[in-house]
RNA sequence: GGAGAAAUGGCAGAGCGGUCGAAUGCGGCGGUCUUGAAAACCGUUGAGCUCGCGAGGGCUCCGGGGGUUCGAAUCCCUCUUUCUCCGCCA
């Protein structure tokens, strides 16, 4: 959510560089001022109406202090006229602050000034390409070894709950144990203190971070209760700031988390969305961070570099992409995508996104922190990224390291898997 | 799950329905004193919104939400959390 303050101040300019998002703002953001100019009002007489009640009732109080009952009594007659108005100034404003509240939501986040215009992702930008592809004498993708070495099964997952809920056994599962001990100890040493978040949370959290109102069907709810499956750990790690005025001597803070990730993924399975590359449930270690403004942007950078040397020590081909607007996130001021590639179905997939919101998150989460010296709080930064996310690392894995005796476990995972191959 | 008690500023802890945004102590910051420091003393010390060029003013916030009242930290309802006791359980 932008500010109020930014959309008033920087009307102009802000019109100019949500076209890069493909976005024409100039309609919605004249309504939002004129919605603001009337609360304001509302908001003025409203508070002179309390200012004036407030007076009399503390006369009152002195009246009775001085036991002129008779004249308390009185004095009381003035007030009614006053709540009165007070009442009906109070419905004007709750009435323009709701109709505020849901159109500012509908305005993207301002893209980063290096952002490139572009309208699908054929127009993201290669900022990196690397590692080998391999040359593989057998090519089979990772939906057919998976049954030929018995390590992940999609049919049970079927019997269980549904389509897109595999089921990881032996092998295959500890695989992925041991990725994901690999993420959350690498991500250890360079700082990120580990959290273990609930993986279910209520509308204040979901609201927080921006996946309601807008993309509420992304997310299984839990309609008994009003409570949602988190699609990410940005969700409750980030909203473990929601409300919170941050002291300098806070940061930085990193947060990496391991969970379990749902997204009920609507409408989109198609052609390309076979075995691993697109799931309900799927795990996914997140890295989040909070930062002052004037640092966010080489924190995005430190990210980057932290999630590329995650790829170099599994020995994947990667490369790195910068989004353009039509494809970058409604949230997002500037995203990295990361990609494998996947050497069986010969594409490459998408395994992080990692990304600077500047404060757009932070100012629904009221996230603020005081600068050294300064009275007034200012608006953190949060970004995060994944690092990263399993099931196409699982993908590219089984099908860039098979070889005719078996899949080999990349040098890194050994120690963490205690195999060094996956025989039949 | 049952019974009881509680939730107040960075922390601890007061607060008969009326000059309470809140005593007091600690901590923090500024100052006096000191070669420096400590101690002592004095002052200061929450957030949000808003009006004003500024000085300064107004409104809201005492776990969350609602209510009673001219007036609520204080009374009522409700939710949440914490503690104690009992029961149950991985």
């Amino acid at each position: 959510m932008l500010t109020l303050r930014l959309i008033r101040e920087e009307k102009d300019k802000l019109i100019k560089q949500l076209r890069i998002k493909n976005f024409e703002a100039e309609e919605l953001i004249e309504k939002i001022i004129k919605l603001d100019d009337k609360r304001r009002e509302f908001q003025l007489k409203k508070d002179n109406l309390q200012a004036q009640l407030n007076d009399i009732s503390k006369e009152i109080g002195i009246l009775y202090a001085q036991k002129k009952k008779e004249e308390a009594e009185q004095t009381k007659q003035k007030t009614i006229d006053i709540k009165e108005k007070i009442r009906e100034y109070e419905d004007l404003l709750n009435d323009v602050e709701s109709e505020l509240n849901s159109i500012i939501v509908l305005l993207p986040n301002i893209p980063h000034e290096s952002v490139p215009a572009g309208k699908t992702a054929e127009d993201n930008i290669i900022v990196k390409q690397a590692g080998d592809i391999p040359n593989l004498s057998i090519k089979k993708p990772h939906w057919d070894l998976i049954k030929e070495y018995d390590i992940i099964d999609f049919e049970l997952g079927t019997k269980i709950t549904g389509a897109g809920f595999p089921v990881y056994k032996s092998k295959g599962a500890k695989l992925q144990r041991a990725l994901i001990n690999f993420f959350l100890d690498q991500a250890e040493q360079v700082g990120y203190v580990e959290i273990q978040p609930p993986l279910i949370v209520n509308e204040d959290s979901g609201f927080g971070t921006g996946q309601l109102p807008d993309k509420e069907g992304q997310m299984y709810h839990i309609g008994l209760d009003n409570f949602y499956l988190i699609p990410t750990a940005e969700v409750p790690i980030t909203n473990l700031y929601r409300n919170v005025i941050l002291e300098e001597k806070d940061f930085p803070i990193k947060n990496v988390a391991y969970s379990a990730c749902f997204r009920r993924e609507a409408g989109s399975w198609g052609a390309h969305v076979r075995g691993l590359n697109r799931l309900h449930q799927f795990d996914k270690v997140e890295i989040v961070q909070i930062a002052k403004p004037e640092n966010s942007y080489s924190v995005l950078e430190e990210m980057k570099n932290y999630v590329e040397s995650l790829l170099i020590k599994l020995e994947l081909p990667y490369r790195i992409l910068k989004l353009c607007g039509g494809d970058i996130s409604f949230t997002a001021a500037l995203t990295y995508d990361f990609e494998v590639f996947s050497a069986a179905q010969e594409r490459w997939l998408e395994v992080s996104s990692v990304s600077n919101f500047e404060d757009f998150q932070t100012n629904r989460l009221k996230l603020r922190y005081r600068p050294e010296n300064e009275k007034k709080t200012r608006l953190a930064h949060s970004l995060n990224g994944s690092a990263l996310a399993l099931p196409r690392i699982m993908a590219a894995i089984i099908e860039n390291y098979q070889t005719e005796q078996g899949i080999v476990v990349p040098k890194v995972l050994r120690d963490f898997t205690g195999f060094d191959i996956i025989e039949k």
